[in-house]
DNA sequence: CGCCGGCGATACCTCCCGGGTATCGTTGCG
DNA sequence: CGCAACGATACCCGGGAGGTATCGCCGGCG
């Protein structure tokens, strides 16, 4: 199988639809119906079901679209590393999420450019969940990841801190003189639904509260008064006087995690995590 | 970048020479000279250096050729694992080193076809350090691995078992009289060097002790008197009256995982991993 | 009921590029 | 100096990727 199929395959799969993929892909639809017709048959195997009135995904193809998406990702990492490896010594690319572990964060890029022969370190800030994404197409070399929230699948890890969660609520919500809360307690406020957090194809689950894709997006809805949530309670280090912390008695415990691809064998990879465990 | 160059490259990097490269891949020589140059100048990155006489890979070269090679596994599980998709309801492939953990393995199979609904579980028997290549590119579904000799990069895995290991020698040997061994004991004896096993390129490390690929040959080997091993206590259930086993106290311990590809989802594979998580 | 519009499939053409053969330039060696 | 090994270049050919035009099917609507 050729990328190029895989392409033209995923971009169908994802649009449902013929003429909407083509020209996504910058072609015409016959050639792009020749070429999945062509896919099909050297498969074997039936990809889509062509209902005159649109496509599905037969089973196969659902697997096809997974197991491409990561495929086209690999092919990218390997263009994309190549290339840095070529453009002289260039440093590391770190990505986390907006608005989580900065303390953490700062304390550990200042630590590791104090090490001897350091490199520099650009810093990336992505929404939830997209770290594993820039990790394994390249665009990323380490990440900091919160367990439960981000998945590690696939990537190598250390742990690094554990902490409870705290509730965020605006500020002079009646909650807040609450000396301790349970989750039971924040789920059922009428007039503060929790937020709702992408899933991992970026689409949102049905749900009441409002749709946010980064800390920074949330603690600004939670001081209008739109929400409330539960935040690992390093974050009580950067809340402004518009919201309140309360602890969460009976939250998960939240892990930060730092992540990097699988066989990356880096030396200056291998400094930042090593300098990471030791904070 | 296509496959196809991928694949070009891949043969390249390997044999160091255009025209066995070219012959393995089936084409002519110049035209693979041509698709080298064209990728070279695409990436606008040198790949090879050319010394009239042989070919060596440059930084950015080696840098592409580990992840080549992960994208052309991605690649292929990819297909693979549509066919298998489509060929109806096929069961799961797990793949253990040849020689190891058979009893865990006859024990969570047996536990496993008796869960309602089991799939049939094909086992594959491989060499060391092949269990992360075959889950990578589809041929199998889920893996045992032995922590710290496999590596488990990449992969999600779920702790098994831990033991201690027993140094394995000839019977008769003089070393089997002591109760109990030091790893020094056993790397000092002149007549019974230790086994040099293949590194994950499948090459071996200079050594004297004998090649081995699996723990069949290296039982048999120890049987003739050839060599000694440190193997994981388990291995005395099946060891013969040609060899002898002595614990070994300084020796890590050994930690058998299962482990299988991430982004898996089938409920076949959850229930065999739940299955062998409550042995 | 018939027309239309949307969608994917088919037919057919063009031209690029992947692959082949022949040959050259360089270099190390006898 | 001639030869052999190796990669690069020149040139040609055919398949296939991509384009346009059109068809077949079906659902909706007046």
């Amino acid at each position: 199988m050729e990328t190029r199929e895989l392409r033209y395959f995923v971009a169908v799969a994802e649009e449902l639809h013929f003429g909407r993929a083509a020209q996504r892909l910058g072609i015409a639809q016959p050639p792009l119906s020749r070429a999945i017709g062509q896919l099909e048959r050297r498969l074997g195997v039936p990809l889509l079901e062509r209902n005159s009135r649109g496509v599905t995904l037969t089973e196969a193809g659902a697997v096809l679209l997974r197991e491409a998406r990561a495929a086209l990702d690999a092919v990218e990492a390997a263009e994309r590393r190549t290339r840095r490896a070529a453009a002289g010594q260039a440093g590391l690319v770190l990505v986390t999420k907006a608005g989580a572990s900065t303390e953490l964060l700062s304390k550990l890029l200042a630590a590791y450019a104090a090490e001897p022969d350091a490199a520099p370190v650009d810093v990336i800030l992505c929404g939830i969940g997209e770290q594993g994404r820039l990790l394994r197409d390249g665009r990323a070399d380490v990440a900091l990841l919160h367990r439960p929230f981000d998945s590690s699948a696939g990537l190598d890890t250390e742990e690094l801190t554990t902490e409870a969660q705290v509730a965020v609520l605006p500020a002079g919500h009646p909650l807040t003189t609450a000396a301790r809360l349970r989750l039971s307690d924040l789920q059922n406020v009428a007039d503060l639904p929790l937020p709702s957090w992408p899933k991992s194809d970026g689409t949102y689950p049905d749900g009441p509260g409002p749709r946010v894709r980064d800390n920074t997006q949330l603690l600004q809805l939670i001081a209008l008064g739109r929400c409330a949530a539960a935040l690992p309670e390093s974050c009580r280090a950067h809340l402004n006087a518009d919201v309140a912390a309360v602890p969460l008695v009976d939250a998960p415990l939240v892990t930060t995690l730092i992540a990097w691809p699988p066989h990356s064998r880096s030396r200056a990879l291998a400094a930042l995590v090593r300098t990471a465990t030791r904070l």
